[in-house]
DNA sequence: GTTAGCACTCTTTTGTACTGAGTGCTAATA
DNA sequence: TATTAGCACTCAGTACAAAAGAGTGCTAAC
């Protein structure tokens, strides 16, 4: 168990750390207006710290650097949350716009996060399982090729051009699309894969007169791996800590973002409430040198996304924490108002 | 004038620095089996070079180094196109899969660029002159939400949010809809502002009861300025360039790079053909460290867009040349049978 | 329990010497 | 007259040593 006083000085070095980048000495500590002892007993305690795997040295004679268990204690017990007023009111500022689409709230989000914290901010768009079908059309471009637009209730249109087969008939693809309007209206997107295989297949085929290409074609539409929507603010936000000193850690970094893949499976398995995953704890090699906090934010009683914050593993905690949480309830209760009024 | 010698030695020299991203020294030329000459008379000729602003020295006992005015040179009268048949052959497979959607080509000959050259290929989406409206619905979400989904003969699914006015009867907004189509369809989407502002106002003020409500609306889904599409591949193959070397270089580069607008204009006043702008050469400031070359891809007699190559001054221009033909030409084809086929 | 003091360690900086790659110039050569 | 060999010179890079600075650990005194 760690005495007040060590507690006290974990403390210190780490806040002295983020802020600095540089090793934390005894004499500095010393001097410091809320410690009243000599650096001798600072290092004495220093040691201590050190053995309990807490702190470490970048070499024999450096000072103390925290260590991941450091931070990982600090993050657990030291952080008190402190509000700076003017994040807090800048972020609330921005949600009181009027928002059109939930793909800006999401992208802007993003953008605010990063620049309130100078770290790169990664958010995983919402998952759809509360969007439902409002309407689907065909339309033909040419002879061969047509493309087909899906309304849902949240205002997104997705739509996916198709090779039209040459053996389908008009009259088909107008019962196809009546089918599938009315049978399909206010289904969860998630469902709508289930739906055709079941219900839909069974009134093709009694309906249908060529029931082989029509429902070729459906599949081209509908069967398809949605890509899930990964927001990213600040890319090169991440470059100006000084940890990036060295060309390497860049070329990796950047090789890293490029796969989004990788990025979001991070993201997607963040808990509910929020999450912070230090340095190694970290399950992708690639950001083993970083810290990545997530938080999620919810709609109603699905969850539907996840914000990230990714930085080096000295990492403003304190403030980033606050921040994160500010910025995903507001996120949250955008979102809620939004659904709300386009539901 | 330069001597046939002297353009021998240039060639060499800047051929050898192309490759080696190191200064280029008299012994190392008098060695090349194509040179006959000693050391000494090497030096001799680079002396000369050098007082004629071809060469550069890094410092006062160095080898020599091109200026750009030797790339310039070099790109001018140097460079013999040559072809490798690998590439073109790769480049060539690739663009004859059977393309649904426009972008695909683009997103795709941005990829093939970038990877083929290992620097950054930007393209610039193409111009809209020869698309045209085919379609145009209105959807509304909610009371106070609607959507407006264009189509175009291109297959381009454009979809745009806003708030309905409180005031405006749903007849009203048929009818609209109704005079749209009617009257806009194969309009050139860049008509559309001025359609509007001409013959559908004359239309509307007849047919409408409320006509203000309804125009304000129409205003929010037509005019607007339609962005720009940047295409930008391997963003992080610049990294791999010997030249990135330096943190902050790489820092001002991708700090550049988030700036679309800039970059999209730096494109859009390229000429017909290839153009090759080096160094100081370019109007902005973020690259004149780099060279850019740039190419157009057309289809018909309009022009539609242009592809990019950024990297650094000591670029492999004769094959990126080549390359930049090649896929221009076949961009162009690519394109041409797409809208062939789906006009 | 706390602290002053000192020897010790390690990094960083500075200075010096050396090496290697390359140049410019001069004088000899073809 | 054009070319080349030879040599003195320049500069970056490296290696090494010495000195300075920051910090530690330990011991003995308070």
């Amino acid at each position: 168990m760690l005495t007040e006083r060590q507690l006290l000085i974990l403390q210190v070095i780490i806040d002295d750390f983020i802020a600095s980048a540089q090793p934390v000495g005894s004499r500095a500590i010393s001097k410091k207006t809320n410690i009243n002892y000599s650096a001798a007993t600072i290092r004495n305690e220093m040691a201590d710290l050190e053995d309990m795997g807490f702190l470490e040295k970048t070499h024999l004679s450096s000072g103390r650097v925290p260590s991941e268990k450091g931070y990982r204690y600090y993050v657990d017990h030291l952080i008190t949350p402190t509000v700076k007023h003017k994040d807090v009111s800048l972020i609330k500022h921005i949600f009181k716009e009027d928002f059109l689409e939930f793909e800006q709230i999401v992208q802007m989000s993003a953008e605010v996060l990063s620049d309130l914290t100078n770290y790169t901010s990664i958010i995983l768009g919402p998952e759809i399982y509360e969007t439902r079908l409002k309407k689907i059309q065909i339309f033909t471009l040419s002879p061969h090729v047509a493309v087909a637009i899906l309304i849902t209730n949240t205002g997104h249109v997705e739509h996916r051009s198709f090779s039209l087969p040459a053996a389908i008939h008009a009259t088909d693809m107008e019962k196809l699309v009546n089918i599938l309007n009315e049978r399909l209206y206010d289904v969860p997107i998630v469902h709508l894969p289930e739906m055709i295989n079941t219900e839909i297949v069974f009134l093709m085929q009694q309906y249908l007169d060529d029931f082989e290409t029509s429902y070729d074609y459906l599949k081209a539409v509908f069967f398809y791996e949605q890509p899930v929507k990964l927001y990213i603010g600040g890319k090169s936000n991440i470059l100006m800590q000084p940890e990036f000193n060295d060309v390497d850690k860049i070329r990796s970094f950047y090789t890293m973002m490029e796969k989004e893949e990788e990025i979001a499976n991070l993201l997607k398995n963040a808990t509910d409430g929020l999450k912070v995953t230090i340095g190694n704890e970290n399950k992708i090699d690639a950001i083993k040198d970083f810290s990545l906090i997530t938080a999620s934010y919810q709609i109603g009683d699905d969850q539907l996304g996840t914000i990230g914050l990714l930085g080096p593993t000295r990492m403003e905690y304190q403030k980033v924490i606050t921040l994160l949480n500010v910025l995903s309830n507001e996120m949250t209760e955008a979102l809620y108002l939004w659904f709300r009024q386009n539901k």
